[in-house]
DNA sequence: GTGAAAGCGCTAACAG
DNA sequence: CTGTTAGCGCTTTCAC
């Protein structure tokens, strides 16, 4: 390593204690101005940088976050990681990464047991981990704060980022209608995640207000796979009366449900408009693209890395307050008007 | 945090100084077989973990080992992460991860002030800044040991992990020559990757000892995008000799290729043959799925880790010499022996 | 507003 | 083979 520059070092040279230095390192806010700015000056001199073992070690921190994930989409998890790298960097810490097994019957125990182990500062926790609450429950019990990525209101707002995926799949669904659609095919994520249930719901509430029959036999259950959505694709088209557009509550389904028409001869959007959700990196590149919605992936996993932070550093930041953010709608190739 | 336990408690309960826990729990062969048992005893009875800052600060290490990337393919990315962090649980690390931009001209400063900021004990580095070689001399003027993941030997086997793929892309266009192709268009990389070289040198290869001619129109140069797939499939496919195989050297371009043969109403494979490589996970998907080379990502990962983790810990793992993994062809529906 | 001094929990000379 | 004794570089009471 080629810093060697110690506290000691900055203290003598600026000819103040190595408590003052300290102080300016930890912005205390009763340093003189003049005191502040030699230390500063010394300290930009000499490149120094305080090493975080030993930060660590006396004020029991690490400076270390934590990411808990086991999200099936590599794309998503790479905005989240840039997200939160972004914002750790400019305040000074560092991303520990975890990936995980959310089906392993020792989740809980092992990230708990990571955070101790590596002495964690606090946890930022994408879906669907995010929605197993034992384990949000576990982290505060041991005293490790935590912020959650989410799809709907399942904690207190400063724990809390969510994209209001109800309303981005009433969006859609809306869009949808407004293009002269009134048989609507609807494929549904699995059951037991909560986008499953807020996309769902966006959905029928745009059925709802427009006062559109909801029909059972266009609602059917995906798995949020490719294979899932071909399934339920041939379903729907094969079907005495069949729809005239699908909404796929993801992209890979929607993908499916595109090749599904291509198999049974129908031209998308000509006879029939495909719809996704995420906008998957794909989703721009298949033929024909796919209309979809858009999460503000990145923007929510910096919202959550500075909450977090603020958490742990004690201070109260504005964003803490806001935790809502609305997807956006993208349209591209595979829905059109209604002939 | 649950734990309070110290190395003075296990210390105390064990009956021996500190001095001799410490040994344990660096296993170093001094310590007296019964001391040893005693001391583990009362570790795992108490759940005691060594506190990392301390353990950082008086050993001058941090337990950390740094991923600094910026491949385009999170799939890719992924596997890699997982494979790194499977190890690190095991060994007692840490992994920190650093998302770049490569194109960056501080990139070099940055990696060192991660690494020094951080006291990363160990880097690893995926393609492409893996070719990047001076990050990898000067991360080792700095002390900091790192280990590469590339696609050719570019460096001591010690560090570095490569898939040959050269020899994946050769697998790939014998079996094409095998199944009766003679005419095989080829898309290569970029410039200035370390991957086109030698993909491209693997192709050259088994043509030239099948004594096929190597036809310069059959070559054409793409940027590893869907698009730029697209370009050159078409450009390959509306040539006055077309070729009857087009082996294009990501799945990516590939996918692109199977669309330009769409627009020009070929179909894949019974009039083109179309194989990619890398295994992208909508190689599967895709209709008709992809024939493609897979190179064993997680597993180099994994060696890179245990060679880093080696290193830094001053053993000398057998997993050191070897360094070179073998990708492997993967046949689906994409390709079909000349008719 | 500032400084002296006591640790944080661990490793590593250096005896014994 | 084992214990004593200093620190590692920083934060933090508690006086001044």
């Amino acid at each position: 390593m080629r810093e060697k520059v110690t506290i000691n070092d900055v203290a003598r040279l600026a000819g103040v204690s190595k408590r003052t230095v300290s102080r300016v390192l930890n912005e205390s806010p009763v340093v003189a101005e003049s005191s502040r700015e030699k230390v500063q000056r010394i300290i930009s001199e000499l490149g120094y940088q305080p090493n975080p073992q030993a930060r660590g070690l006396a004020a029991s921190r690490s400076y270390l976050i934590g990411l808990v994930y086991d999200n099936p989409d590599p794309f998503f998890m790479e905005s989240v990681i840039r997200g939160i790298s972004s914002v750790c960097i400019e305040k000074g810490y560092e991303l520990v990464i975890r990936p995980s097994d959310r089906t392993d019957p020792n989740l809980v125990d092992q990230v708990i047991n990571f955070v101790s182990r590596a002495q964690i500062d606090g946890v930022i926790l994408p879906p669907p981990i995010s929605e197993m609450d034992a384990i949000a429950e576990e982290l505060e019990a041991n005293g490790v704060p935590c912020v959650r990525l989410a799809a709907a209101q399942i904690d207190e707002p400063h724990r809390l980022v969510i994209s209001d995926e109800r309303s981005g799949a009433k969006q859609m669904t809306e869009y949808l209608i407004n293009s002269g659609h009134s048989r609507i095919g609807y494929i549904s994520g699995p059951k037991g995640l909560k986008s499953t249930w807020e996309r769902r719901e966006g959905y029928l509430d745009a059925l709802r207000s427009h006062d559109l029959e909801v029909d059972p036999d266009l609602l059917i259950r995906g798995a949020y796979t490719f294979e899932s959505g071909v399934k339920a694709g041939r379903e729907l088209l094969s079907a005495p009366q069949r729809p005239t557009a699908i909404f796929a509550s993801n992209d890979q389904m929607a993908i499916g449900v595109v090749n599904a028409a291509r198999e049974l001869g129908l031209t998308v959007p000509a006879d029939l408009s495909v719809a996704g959700f995420d906008d998957h990196e794909l989703a721009a590149q298949i033929i024909p693209s796919l209309t979809t919605i858009r999460r503000p992936v990145q923007l929510m996993a910096t919202l959550a890395a500075q909450k977090l932070i603020a958490t742990i550093d004690g201070h109260h930041d504005a964003a803490s307050d806001d935790c809502v953010l609305n997807p956006e709608l993208v349209l591209r190739d595979s829905t059109a008007p209604i002939s």
